[in-house]
Parts: C-alpha cells; sequence; structure tokens
DNA sequence: ATATCGAGTGAACACCTGTTCACTACCGTA
DNA sequence: TACGGTAGTGAACAGGTGTTCACTCGATAT
C-alpha cells in the first residue's frame, strides 16, 4: 500500500542519507499525534468530513504543519488503513498460537476477536466504516487489504481436516465469508459497547452460532459445483 | 420509521385541514427535487458531509427554502432511509412472484437481485455507504430497518423444505446471513459497475456460489444447540 | 563557532458553510 | 374582488475551511 521506508533505526550505516536521529524521532513525533488525533476525530466522523484544521487542533500543531508530513487527508488516511490492518494481522497471529490448542475452538476464536476489537476499538471502528468510504483510495486499500487476509485466512483453514482437500477457490470463497462475518461482528460489538452494553454476551453467542453455521456448512458443501 | 402522514389526495373531505391541493403538489415538488438532489450527491459524499446549501443548489432553490421541509439533514437522511427501505421492499415482491416459479431458484434470485441494485443504484449505493454512517440517527435507521427486513425474509424462508421445522432463532440467523450477503454484493457489485464492468459475470457466480454455500449448509445445521 | 537545514509558526487569502430575517408573490377562499 | 396563509427569496451574519507565505529558531554537520 506504499508504506514509506521507515527511516527508523538503521543502524550506524547511510551517513549522508538520513538527517540525524533525534531529529527524525521529534518529527515522527508529531507525525504520531497528527495520526492519533486523526483516529480520534474518526471515531465520530468519516473521514471525507474530517477537517485538517481539526487534526492539527488535536494534535496541538499549526494548520500549516500538517504538510510537513501528509500530503492530503487522503493520504492519512491510507496510513491508517496500513496501521489498522496491521492490527488485524496481530490478530490473526494471537490467535494462530492461542486458538488451536482451545477446546472449543470456534469459541475461543470469537473471544479472542472480540477482545482484539475492544482493544482497538479505533482501528476496528476506523476499518468498518471506511469499508464503504466515500473517499475512493481509501476504501480500495482497505478493500484490497481485506481480500489479502482473506487469503492468508484461507491458508489457515486449509488445516482443517473437513476442508483440506477443497480447490483454492472454494477455501478463499469460506475466508471471505468469514472475513465477511468478522467484519460484521465488528461493527455491531462496537455499537452494542455505546450503546447496550448489556447486550453484549447476546452477541457473542449469536457470533460463535454464525461462525457454527458457517464451519458446519463445510460438511454438506461439494466443490467444484 | 415515523414517515409523515403524507396528506397527497385524501378525497374531497377535510376542508378546513389541508390547504388544498395544488397547493401541496407545489410544496412536494421541491420536496422532492431536494430529495433528489441529495441523493444524487450522495453518490460520491457521505451523509454527514452533505451541506444544506449544496442540496438546494442542486435542486435549484434558495438555501433558506431547505428549512420549509426538512429540519436538518440528519431530518433528509431519515426519509431517505423510508424510501429506500420501500425500494429493498420492492425487491422482495418482485422476487416472491418471480423466484419461486424458477428452475434454479438460487440463479434466479441473484439475478432478480442484481437487477434491482443497478436498476436503483442511489438507494442501494445510499443503505450500503450510511449502513456505517457516522451520522447516528441514520445508521440506526438503517440497522432496524435491515433487522425488520431479515424478519420478512425469514418467514419467506419457512417455506423451503429443508428449514420449514426449525426454529424463529434459527430461522432469523440464517436470514440475517443472507441479508449480509445481499448487502455485501450491493458493495460489491456497485464497484464493480463503474470500476471494472467487465468482472460483473464474475461477481454474479461468486455470489450465486456464496448464496448455495448458505443454502446447502441447512443441510448439516442441527438447530438448537 | 558557524553555516545549513527543515519542522513548526502565524498571518493572510478567498471561499464555503448554517441559520435568521424581513420580504415577495401567489394561490385558494370567502 | 379583497384577504390570509405560506413556499420561496436574497441578503446578511459569524463562523469554519484549505492552502500559501515568509519567518523563526534549534539541532546537525562542518
Amino acid at each position: 500500500m506504499g508504506r514509506p521506508p521507515r527511516p527508523e533505526r538503521s543502524g550506524s550505516r547511510t551517513p549522508a542519507a538520513s538527517p540525524s536521529p533525534t531529529r527524525t524521532v521529534d518529527k515522527s513525533r508529531t507525525r504520531r499525534a497528527l495520526l492519533d488525533g486523526a483516529l480520534a476525530l474518526l471515531a465520530d466522523r468519516s473521514i471525507d468530513n474530517l477537517a485538517i484544521r481539526e487534526v492539527t487542533r488535536s494534535a496541538g500543531v499549526a494548520p500549516a504543519a500538517f504538510y510537513r508530513h501528509f500530503a492530503s487527508i487522503d493520504d492519512l488516511g491510507l496510513i491508517l488503513v496500513d496501521e489498522a490492518m496491521a492490527t488485524l494481522r496481530q490478530l490473526m497471529r494471537d490467535a494462530r498460537s492461542d486458538v488451536t490448542a482451545a477446546e472449543d475452538l470456534i469459541q475461543r476464536s470469537v473471544e479472542v476477536l472480540v477482545d482484539h476489537i475492544k482493544a482497538h476499538a479505533g482501528h476496528y471502528r476506523f476499518i468498518v466504516r471506511e469499508h464503504f468510504s466515500a473517499v475512493r483510495s481509501v476504501r480500495m486499500a482497505i478493500r484490497q487489504d481485506l481480500r489479502l487476509f482473506a487469503t492468508e485466512l484461507a491458508t489457515d483453514l486449509a488445516r482443517q481436516p473437513a476442508v483440506n482437500t477443497w480447490p483454492t477457490a472454494d477455501l478463499i470463497m469460506l475466508a471471505e465469508m468469514v472475513v465477511g462475518l468478522m467484519v460484521d461482528t465488528a461493527r455491531r460489538l462496537l455499537d452494542v459497547l455505546d450503546d447496550a452494553p448489556d447486550r453484549e454476551a447476546e452477541l457473542v453467542h449469536d457470533t460463535e452460532r454464525r461462525l457454527r453455521y458457517l464451519s458446519q456448512g463445510a460438511l454438506s458443501w461439494r466443490p467444484r459445483p
């Protein structure tokens, strides 16, 4: 998604290239403040209504400073997509080491997902809302990354005995339906959280049932129709 | 959803109540222009970035005229939700009389859905995008109406032999998953239409397969877990 | 010690916004 | 034919917006 080639701490080499270590640290500090401020504002605003001045105000810098870091709001949005997607991949890494050992695989999966959504509500809210964004570039980026995410999930699914003989296309279809369920769960959970928190358990239960339905559906599915 | 009690042509009675027939016709004409203009603008804007002045400009009236018809953009948005949902229910009426007679029920269902989305792209785009709207009242209205729609669909599903012994909760779960598939299909189709029209057939095929998966999943699902 | 670089500043620009106000002009009624 | 109600007007208000500009001023490199 065109993430810039993070300078960071690139060893003691490159003497003439990067300006200096502490200088770039300072720079990345306001950059971070801008990104965090933007994400905070996006909790109840959509990105095509996010004003540059709001973001700089929320980060405590002058409006013009924005342009030292991003070319436009869309540009900043693409970075947020990258970061939110990194969070999603983090979820899958957590799940891999955790879920396979669990007794009830589905129940544990949903539990991990719900905990992750709660712990990174900002990122999930952003993905869920801008999934249908009016800002084309952001919408496209999220869609592409979610597709990629689904193919990664497909390779994980392939380890399950019920489906390990399926052709790739069928695996991906199932994985995409599972990703759709994840996104839908995030959407519903985020609404329940700040609206009717007592319904959380109900939502968790329903999500488990849906995931079970998708999972057991594999038993009566004959690939390659 | 609190639709106002349309005066329209209420017969020759109510002499002192409504102002007059042609007067209200004129009024509803600009009202319609405002709604249509708003919907057109919402093709590439989200509703929390829709300006009253844009709407009135697009409808060819002065800004202040807006307030003769709506209290706010949110208010107008709720009317649009009602109208878009009426379109969705129209889809289901079309499908009922058409699909049951078809040879391949699933293929025909998807065909009807796709045709309907194409014919009412504005409404579907609106529902799909504002489904996750940053405008709370609109988001809630769409969600509630979609839930209602799913329960209606559930009563239709109940006629299918594979599921007609299921408890209501299971039927509703399946119906909600089908509605989710419909919304997702609308989202993907609308993007494909103005982005890579040659991929439409591929999308249709994939949607059919997903619907088949959900449908055949019923065979290995044991209700009341 | 001095020169250079660049992140951040604050003012200024022209523009767009929501909302209010007194007003006009017309239609239906009496 | 005169009257009352009201949809639509256009101007005005106080804001908020994106973007550019010359500038500061501290840290880095020589």
